[in-house]
DNA sequence: CCGAATTCGATTGTGCGCAATATATTTTTT
DNA sequence: AAAAAATATATTGCGCACAATCGAATTCGG
């Protein structure tokens, strides 16, 4: 009964798709990220730092859906080639707020072009990507709600 | 004009859509396969490896579009694990064939219940899974495409 | 106020992804 | 056939992701 490839692959090449689409968006965005020396992860945590900027280390993972294993050296990283600045947070010393330094913020503009670059060989209209945004983001929800069904308080 | 996140953010949550939810489903296949001794990576090149056997290190790369970088270290593993076998081929000493063993293949029955556990959590229809592959497919060719505009011979 | 549980971040170790480079083997050119 | 170009894999180095663990700081329960 192996002779039903049809469903089950299905399936996995949803899973397949994401991952590898994943890896093409990120190459597309390093050529234009290389040459300001960032790669696609730090570029979207000073995204998120642009939109609001001073957050704990704990509120960048949380939106971006990645813990301190990842985002410590990261943000080590995003320190030492200037762009933030971390510092322990005086009313509770178990944080670590992260602030962007003013070379971090000017890089902005510039970071700003990039999506512009990589959207264009989409071929999506505005409509399009807003409605495949927001089903992908659906699709993320469930998984993390199965993942973690705890919150039954 | 900096005012203007709305557009800008659009391509870009689209990029990050995909970022997140390929780590999510990574995340969920994660405790399934954990248990089998692999990882996601290793997975699809054995999903690949189920479809068709004995292949050479550049065929698996081409139909995952990952390189030798990548699979050298992950087909050792995979190796060492009892589920393949590394063997340079007769006829052109540079290629080295891949090819399942026993224990590869008996191991196809488990895992393709995986993806039916994971896909019991999307909520979606068999037609719109098929939809949302290839919509998203089409997306990864055409950044392929801008990528490596080379074959214009 | 005190001890226990919780929270935050850092650290360690493993496994990708990929650029750059190296090496060996073919194939093509001359 | 010798030299040059192309091809296939391996190696090295760096940067994520993430599980597991740790230590320090805070909060909670009594």
């Amino acid at each position: 009964m192996t002779k039903k490839p049809g469903i089950l692959a299905l399936d996995n090449q949803l899973c397949f798709a994401f991952y590898s689409v994943s890896h093409a968006f990120s190459r597309a965005y390093r050529q234009f990220l290389a040459p300001l020396g960032l790669t696609y992860p730090q570029y979207v945590v000073l995204l998120v730092l642009w939109e609001q900027d001073d957050l704990t280390v704990k509120e960048i993972g949380d939106r971006l859906f990645l813990d301190s294993g990842t985002l410590t050296p990261l943000l080590k990283r995003l320190e030492t080639a200037g762009h933030i600045r971390r510092t322990r947070d005086r009313k509770d010393e178990r944080q670590v707020r992260i602030a962007l330094t003013e070379t971090g913020r000017s890089l902005r503009e510039k970071a700003e072009e990039v999506p512009k670059q990589v959207g264009c060989v989409l071929g999506l209209s505005f409509d399009e990507v807003r409605a495949l945004t927001q089903e992908v983001a659906k699709l993320r929800g469930r998984l993390h709600d199965s993942a973690a069904p705890s919150e039954t308080s």
